[in-house]
RNA sequence: GCCCAUGUGGCGGAAUUGGUAGACGCAGCAGACUCAAAAUCUGCCAUUCGCAAGGGUGUGAAGGUUCGAUUCCUUUCGUGGGCACCA
């Protein structure tokens, strides 16, 4: 019988399914077990191969542990919010809701066709109304508390508000809370006033940000929608905007989300990228007294004071090396300090960042910076220190400026050293003049009353300095900021507030969900507001009631006039911050989940997926897990115990490149020979550019060392085609090889990222891609030349990079078991890899050899193609090398299968080899090296069939290890075999240990490190008796040539080394 | 620029705690079976010197620690991912 994957994947599929064998309950006996994958955002390229990897990964573990009696539960669901459903509303006019509806459908049945074992009972979708109702209402839970500092949690609001009325700031005071008042001047406060102090508490809250806007869109960009300071649709300039924007105040969680990592079973890589997001740093804020100097002649006189400038500093023991202060060009204290002479310059300086994107300010080497003419005057030394403007210091992070200490900091090295500012040396020959040294090791020169003492030292010194004279204070100080959360979006959930009269009132929660509202056009509304903000009837409450008065109280007793939602809606990660809470529960319409079943399930026990979301996702869904933990609605305030990261399957992309002229300066020089010369790899290739036609560009790649140039027919002009003036799109390229020589380039398709370029002219188009052939000039197509007009590269799948491979055709041809084998077999889950199929037919050639241990001969050569159903009854091994025997003699000659499998009892060396795996597959994958189990199964099948074993007491017992991993061949031999019963819920087999125990060891023996010879010794041999059989050896005695060991080294169970 | 990861045959990878580098698979080569193909089976397969026995070299590179290093340390180069230039 042949091994009919196709048909066996297809009927167990639908048995289980009609069998609901997947369902899981929240009441059972079994102790739970919680595997988690991060849910999918359904794009409309459907499953790539790199998303399997992960929840095969879930998967397997999931059947294993319940395989070991636990009540599992491994949830899928659909993070179905996002930006790429609404941009291909804006190109398709498609509603989001029915495309992302179509590709949930495409998912599932990608899914379903891999035979993962989901309960979709629980499946959950972050756009359906009936789950983004608990979004909205953990939002405003988020927005009716604050952080208590002294109970170091979130509390509700009403308390904070009790304890104003009562006592005004007194017990409840806050940095955040400018000012302080009596509880009589609380109760004398306007509402607004009220409210305005009240947002700086909530921990969602609103204030002004920056974003990046682009004027010609009429939009807020993304980071990545900024490419090169120009938007990337359309080209056009983008500058930093302040608007409205709503917040998480996760600043507050700062240390709590350190301290939680200690308890959390995460790796050190993940751990360490979560710390340095958060960017705990302990200092101080020093301040610092201004004073501006004009350069008018050589008396020059201090002549205006200002306000002081606030720094934060890391290394108070560098205070007497500040040469120079840096303040972020965003910080409004440089209007007021910038002297006359200087505010031009300033003032330039100031637009130039401004237009700079944030990207741009990453991974620009340049260095650039604007002196103020203002000086800060150093309060130990009086010492006036210059003060400059540069985009290195960001606005955001302590106070916006920094005293810069060049021989001790690297970027302030180089900022002196640019601008030719004079550096004081205050380590001694710890500093070089090359370059800074950033030590605190060095004894302390040049800095007054820290002289002699060791920098390290110092830093308390001086912090009890600076907090005596009162110029500073210590100061804790973290990197991390609060997360924006809301985006001028159409696509998200809608904020369930009202603005009246500038005050935020929240609806009450029996009204939600605030369903999104259908729109006819996803264009973005007056003012960059988001596409809500274009439906009238929608934003504007309280005109539309009978009375025309809006009559929602709020918690605060508000009679409400008028008012205006919230036009924005929530991020991404709003969805995706308590998910795995709503599995528990995904049904309940009266809770976000009950609190038995989030007390049942509890953690996430194993959760798995992409270290792309090491500090977004997971950040925000530590936080409103602890939020959701302060406030008694759940019983833990860490949401994953455990976490795998699986690496990334990377797919090639290939690029065609689209170069741009200058129309006028082609137009001015018709003389240009239509040629382009570019060298790859030192050889010159030309190819032949008409123009003149209109609609002309021409596709090639880009190479290193790669430059074209137009020629004039004369040769006496020339004109080279810059970097800048190619536009790089991905695309799908073919060569179709028509014979050995020619080979066809063929465009399949490209993205085509719309770059406007209005003096530009196109070279080359379709004219000479004729039908997706190239041709040159003369109409000769191009063929070898061809191969290095593409550059291709390996990255991260994704749908705008055309490098997307879709698992269903490999499903389709080799079994579901075969690709959850092969994605596994792969390589390690952590690492990321490049997409290859060519090992696939090696996994599948094992389950075959499976397959033909229960249903084959084992050295059957022709069996396969006799169909005759008495020989399935009646087949058994032939002898080794023995010619197969014709169907017809083969019954009579032989035993029956059944009997054979039955009736004997497996020799110790079979049972050695069952065991040996038991024990591998158990330990891996135990500790997730599903590829080293892979390899596992391939050798116990390989040693099997080499001992021509097909007996029950093995064979059943290795289905069982194997049903985790390939699950429908587990389960259809297993039904083979034993006939009662699904293998799902079989006993995971034991390990013996006494079946694997040896009396004797093979030690390799090395002489000097390099491995010489090997001995057999007995395990309880002891040092003394190792060295005398290591002696007596000859192979030692050839390399010992007559002397004495220095050094005989015997580690038991290991090796042997001899020392000469 | 910063953070994290990673680098082993022609390829994917193995070596779990510092102890025989290259398991397993792919590709390749040789052979068996076959009219032939497919399927299956057997053998070889890091590199170099050698008929062989047996040596030399070898885990991106250079150093170091150690009896012994793919594994630990320092420096350095390449690649992938992330980013908010974090003082």
């Amino acid at each position: 019988m042949e091994y009919d994957f196709r048909k066996i994947e297809q009927d167990w599929q639908k048995k289980w399914k009609d069998n609901n064998v997947y369902a899981v309950s929240n009441e059972s006996a079994k102790p739970k077990y919680y595997v988690l994958d991060m849910f999918p955002y359904p794009s409309g390229a459907g499953l790539h191969v790199g998303h399997p990897l992960g929840y095969i990964a879930s998967d397997i573990y999931s059947r294993y542990k319940r395989l070991k009696g636990f009540n599992v539960l491994h949830p899928m669901g659909f993070d179905s919010f996002g930006l790429p459903a609404e941009q291909y509303a804006l190109e398709t006019g498609q509603h989001p809701a029915t495309t992302t509806e179509k590709n949930i459908a495409t998912f599932k049945a990608q899914l379903d066709k891999i035979g993962f074992c989901y309960d979709w009972e629980r499946e959950v979708r972050t756009s359906d109304p009936g789950y983004y109702k608990w979004t909205q209402w953990i939002f405003l839970k988020l927005y009716d508390s604050y952080f208590d500092e002294k109970e170091n949690k979130a509390t509700p609001i009403v308390e904070l508000i009790k304890s104003f009325e009562k006592e005004g700031s007194a017990t409840h005071n806050s940095p955040l809370t400018t000012h302080t008042f009596t509880a009589e001047q609380w109760n004398a406060f306007t509402k607004k006033e009220q409210e305005d102090i009240l947002m700086k508490r909530r921990l969602a809250f609103s204030k002004y940000g920056e974003v990046n806007w682009c004027e010609a869109l009429g939009t807020v960009l993304a980071n990545d929608e900024v490419v090169n300071g120009v938007s990337e649709r359309g080209g056009h300039p983008v500058v930093k905007k302040k608007m409205r924007q709503w917040y998480l105040r996760i600043t507050d969680y700062a240390d709590r989300l350190l301290a939680g990592l200690e308890t959390v079973d995460f790796s050190d890589s993940m751990k360490e990228m979560q710390r340095n997001w958060i960017g705990k740093s302990e200092g101080a804020e020093v301040t610092f007294k201004v004073v501006n100097r004009e350069s008018s002649g050589v008396s020059a006189e201090l002549t205006t004071h200002h306000s002081p400038l606030t720094v934060y500093t890391t290394r108070p023991d560098t205070i007497f090396g500040v040469d120079f202060m840096v303040v972020a060009p965003e910080l409004d204290i440089i209007n007021e300090i910038t002297s006359e002479t200087q505010k031009a310059a300033v003032d330039e300086y100031v637009a130039y960042v401004k237009s700079r994107s944030d990207v741009d300010r990453m991974a620009e080497k340049k260095i650039t910076g604007c002196f103020t003419g203002a000086y800060a005057i150093n309060p130990f030394d009086g010492k006036e220190i210059p003060v400059w403007i540069s985009e290195y210091v960001l606005a955001g992070y302590g106070t916006g400026a920094i005293m810069a200490v060049p021989c001790g900091d690297e970027r302030d090295f180089k900022f002196a050293q640019h601008f030719n500012i004079p550096i004081t040396n205050i380590i001694g020959s710890h500093y070089t003049g090359e370059e800074a040294n950033p030590t605190k090791e060095a004894i302390l020169e040049n800095s007054g009353f820290l002289n002699g003492l060791l920098m390290k030292d110092a830093i308390g010194v001086a912090l009890n300095k600076i907090e005596e004279l009162g110029i500073g204070k210590r100061k804790v100080n973290y990197r991390m900021r609060d997360a924006g959360f809301s985006r001028q979006r159409y696509w998200g959930e809608p904020f369930p507030i009202i603005w009246s009269d500038g005050i935020a009132i929240p609806l009450d929660a029996e009204e939600l969900p605030l369903e999104l509202p259908h729109v006819d056009t996803y264009g973005p509304g007056p003012e960059g507001e988001g596409p809500l903000a274009n439906i009238k009837d929608w934003v504007d409450v309280g005109r539309n009631t009978p009375d025309g008065v809006f009559n929602t109280n709020t918690p605060q007793g508000v009679f409400l006039q008028e008012g205006r939602r919230e036009t924005s809606t929530m991020p991404g990660y709003a969805g995706s911050s308590w998910y795995f809470l709503r599995y528990m529960d995904p049904n309940n319409a009266n809770e976000f989940c009950d609190r038995k079943a989030s007390d049942y399930w509890n953690q996430v026990d194993l959760y798995i997926g992409g270290t792309e979301h090491a500090v977004g996702h997971l950040l925000y869904s530590r936080m409103w897990t602890k939020v959701l933990y302060d406030l008694g609605l759940i019983g833990y305030d860490e949401p994953f115990k455990k976490l795998l990261n699986q690496g990334m399957i990377t797919g090639v992309s290939e690029f065609i490149r689209q170069l741009i002229i200058d129309r006028d300066l082609i137009d001015s020089n018709k003389g240009f020979q239509r040629v382009l010369d570019f060298f790859v790899q030192g050889k010159q290739v030309s190819i032949k550019i008409p123009f003149g036609r209109g609609n002309n560009h021409i596709y090639v790649s880009q190479d290193v060392n790669f430059e074209f140039v137009l020629q004039t027919i004369d040769n006496s002009n020339s004109l080279s085609v810059v970097k800048s003036n190619y536009w790089e799109h991905h695309a799908k390229i073919k060569f179709i090889n028509q014979s050995p020589e020619k080979s066809i380039l063929n465009i399949d398709e490209w993205m085509q990222e719309e770059p406007v370029y209005e003096n530009s002219v196109l070279i080359c188009k379709n004219g000479y891609w004729l039908s997706g052939v190239y041709h040159d000039f003369e109409g000769n197509v191009i063929n070898q030349k061809l191969e290095f007009l593409t550059r291709s590269v390996n990255e991260k799948m994704s749908k705008s990079k055309l490098n997307t491979h879709n698992p269903d055709d490999l499903v389709t041809k080799y079994g579901a078991d075969t690709f959850r084998m092969y994605e596994m077999f792969l390589g390690p889950v952590e690492t990321s890899k490049p997409w290859d199929t060519k090992g696939i037919e090696g996994v599948h050639r094992f389950l075959r050899k499976l397959w033909r241990l229960f249903n084959d001969d084992i050295k059957g050569p022709i069996w396969t193609t006799a169909p005759s159903s008495s020989l399935e009854e009646n087949e058994n091994s032939s002898k080794p090398g023995a010619a197969a025997p014709s169907p017809l003699e083969f019954p009579s000659e032989e035993k029956g299968r059944g009997e054979a499998r039955g009736g004997e009892v497996a020799t110790d060396a079979e049972l050695k080899v069952l065991h040996r795996t038991i024990k591998k597959i158990e330990e891996d994958t135990e500790r997730f090296s599903f590829n080293t189990a892979v390899s596992a199964f391939m050798i116990c099948v390989n040693e099997l069939a080499d001992m021509k074993c097909n007996k029950k007491e093995v064979l059943e017992k290795l289905l069982i290890l194997l049903t985790p991993y390939a699950p429908h061949i587990a389960e259809e031999l297993w039904n083979q075999l034993v006939n009662s019963g699904s293998i799902l819920d079989a006993e995971y087999p034991a390990f013996n240990a006494a079946l694997l125990v040896e009396s004797s060891k093979e030690y390799p023996v090395s002489i000097n490190g390099k491995l010489r010879t090997n001995l057999t010794l007995a395990l309880d041999i002891d040092q003394k008796q190792v060295e005398e059989l290591v002696l007596q050896n000859e192979i030692v005695q050839k390399w010992l040539e007559g002397k004495d060991p220095k050094k005989i080294i015997f580690v038991k169970n290991k090796m042997i080394n001899v020392v000469i």
